[in-house]
This record gives structure tokens, C-alpha cells and sequence, in this order.
DNA sequence: CGCCTTCACGTCAGCCGCTGTCATCACTAG
DNA sequence: CTAGTGATGACAGCGGCTGACGTGAAGGCG
């Protein structure tokens, strides 16, 4: 006779997917997510630390593709081309199964101030680290760290569009068209700086 | 003999930027922040949605001054020219004589994971209003997401080297700094793009 | 002058997020 | 058989935050 059953955190996790969805995510309590899976409310914070933590958890695959498309550019890339080749990683990571989940996940993170904030939170930490990765390349830090953020930036709203009603195009390609229009709109500004 | 001091949310405002300093952000209360001023934690609760925002209310004047170069920039004028000229009018408003007081309060900030989560969310909800009244100016939407994407990302790493020991220059200066390296590096991965 | 409304605040009760502490008990190494 | 190990339960407690209601000074108005 087990004592419990495996898998505790994944259980919770979707637990509170479900939870959040209907009853939204304020008017579900952590005891109620970690009763609905035959847990308690200590068990729950022994496994997230805080109530948002549950529907973030699993974001470090992410840094890590992001991290890994970053060591495969090859040594004399530009820092945006080594930012672009972590993207590619990154993005590739969401095929089209994982889309109806990502976007009942995003529908409650849209609904919720708090979880926006977590989001926006995980977001930097991603491009905190991508630009420590590029530094170690050798990239000095002022264009380590706007190629970094720039990058985050394609991502989160190449990801918008991802989930939007009607796309279908993958989350690589929209995150390439989102990266050309960004170099499109510095090269129309860049032109009228050198001849103002 | 009056009831109350006036300037309720400003006294609050020093009293807590003061604990928080001394004493760390966790560690005070917001019943004595209240209770350093002569008021009561419910009193405080009235004045700031939360905890955090008290150290966060007072960026609509920020908001409004990207708005203002926004607006002043001439019709004809790319989306990033838009979002520059956005940039130099807000960051006009930090004038040295502010250095002091915006590093004590980054320091307090810089201490605290949920502070930076608020701070975050506060450059989010700037950038969104930025590509609002891009996408007012007609400039389409992706464009204006990017543009004031990039804008607000330009602010914060300039206003971070502000803040730095030793740094003398204008915020001004440095935003404009930071943002010819953005275009300086959309311009050499432009390149390499159009010649792969 | 008296009355009445407004408005900023106080008081109180209470929920919930989150934490420290200790006990429990299947499982495992020896 | 015994001594851990590790995930969980039970419980007490703090602090963030809210709703409901009361209170008194300031100001408008007849």
C-alpha cells in the first residue's frame, strides 16, 4: 500500500489549471487546489513557494532552449544573431499540440493582475540570463543586455500572436517575421540619425 | 485645531521609503508605516492598493511625459523616431537633483523580489500605453508593440546607468547612447541578413 | 446661527497567503 | 531488526488586505 501517490507537483498543477479556469484565480484558495488532488495546504506550499508559482513552474526548459540556441550560434555571430539563434531554440520548443494548453494557461494569467507581474517577472529573468550568456561570449554588457531584452521582447509578443484565434503558422516563424520587422523599423530610424 | 495633517499619502510615502530602507521591506509593516505618521493601517490601505505601491505611485508623471514626446514628434516621423522622441521628454523629468532620492529608493527596490516584480509591471504597463498612442498616430501594430517595447527597454537600461556610483551624465544623454546601440546593432545583424 | 452633508479617518471582525515547528509513517540501507 | 530518510499532516500564528460601520471636523445652505 503506497502512503502517497507520485507526482505530487504535476497533479497540483493541473489542479489549479482547472480550478483557475472556472472559478478564476482569486476565488480559488491553495487549500482548495491541494484538496482537490487529496493533499493539504502545507503540502501545497512545500512544492510552490507562493499561490503563482504553480502555473510558472516548468518555465526553466525555456531558459535553457533559450540558452542552448545561444551556445550553438556560431563565434563571430553579432550579438542579435546569437540572440536570434537562442530564439529559434526557444520557440521551437512549442509545437502545435502544446497550443490549446498555453492558451487556456495564458486566459487565466490575462484575467489576473498578480499573475501578469509573475509573468513579466520571468520574462526579465530570461533575458537577465540570456544577456549573461552572451558576456561570457564576449559580448560587452550595454549590447549583451539590449540584445538580450530585445530578444525576450520578440518572444513575448511573437507568443501573443502564437495564441491568437486563427494562427496557425508556427511559434519559429512568427517569432522570425516579429525579429525582421524589428531590424526593418532600427534601419528606418538608423538612416534619417546618419542624415538628419 | 485641525484633525488631520494633510498630505496623508506623501507623509506615508517618506515614512515607508525610510523603514524600508533602515529596517528592509519585509520587515516593516504596514501598520507601522502608518503608525510613523500618526495613522492607522486600515488609513493606509485607503491611500495605496497595496504594500508595494508606495513606492510606485507617482509614475503616471512619467507616463504622461513619454506621452507628451509622443505627441510632439512630427507626423512624418518613423516608429522609432516617435518612441525617441517620447524617450528624451521623459527622461528630462530626472534631473540630478533627484539622483539621490531615485537611488535610495532603486536600493530598496533592488533588495526585493516583489518590488522588482511591481517595477517590471510598471514598464510593462508604460510600454503598452506607449504602443496605444502609436497605434493612435497610425502606425500599425506590431510596429508600435516593438517600437515601445524597445523605447521602454532603452529607459531602464539608461536609467539603471544613472543610478551607477560615479556616473555624472545626463539620463538624456544616456538614453540617447543606449539607443544608437540598439540601432547600431539591428544595423550590423540587418546586414549580415540581407548577405547570408 | 443651526442643520446637514461630505470626507478623511478610526475601529473591529475576518479571510487568506504563507511560515515555523513537530509528529507521523512508509520505505530503505545496513 | 534498527536507524535513518523523506514526503506529508496537524497546528499555531503573523501579516496583507477587505468590508462594514461609526465618528467628528469642515464647509454649504437656509
Amino acid at each position: 500500500m503506497v502512503r502517497w501517490q507520485p507526482g505530487a507537483p504535476e497533479r497540483l498543477q493541473k489542479a489549479a489549471l482547472e480550478l483557475f479556469a472556472t472559478r478564476g484565480f482569486e476565488q480559488t484558495t491553495a487549500a482548495e487546489i491541494a484538496e482537490a488532488v487529496g493533499l493539504t495546504e502545507r503540502t501545497f506550499f512545500r512544492h510552490f513557494s507562493d499561490k503563482r508559482e504553480v502555473l510558472f513552474q516548468g518555465q526553466q526548459v525555456l531558459v535553457q532552449a533559450f540558452l542552448d540556441g545561444v551556445a550553438a550560434a556560431p563565434p563571430e555571430s553579432s550579438p542579435l544573431e546569437v540572440v536570434a539563434s537562442g530564439l529559434r531554440s526557444a520557440t521551437s520548443l512549442f509545437v502545435d499540440e502544446r497550443r490549446a494548453h498555453s492558451r487556456a494557461r495564458q486566459s487565466v494569467i490575462d484575467r489576473n493582475p498578480g499573475l501578469q507581474e509573475r509573468e513579466r517577472h520571468k520574462m526579465t529573468t530570461l533575458a537577465t540570463t540570456v544577456a549573461d550568456a552572451l558576456r561570457a561570449r564576449g559580448v560587452d554588457e550595454l549590447a549583451a543586455t539590449l540584445a538580450a531584452e530585445s530578444g525576450v521582447t520578440v518572444f513575448g509578443i511573437a507568443f501573443t500572436q502564437w495564441l491568437r484565434d486563427g494562427e496557425e503558422r508556427s511559434l519559429t516563424a512568427i517569432a522570425n517575421g516579429v525579429f525582421g520587422e524589428l531590424l526593418d523599423l532600427a534601419g528606418k530610424a538608423g538612416v534619417s540619425r546618419e542624415n538628419p
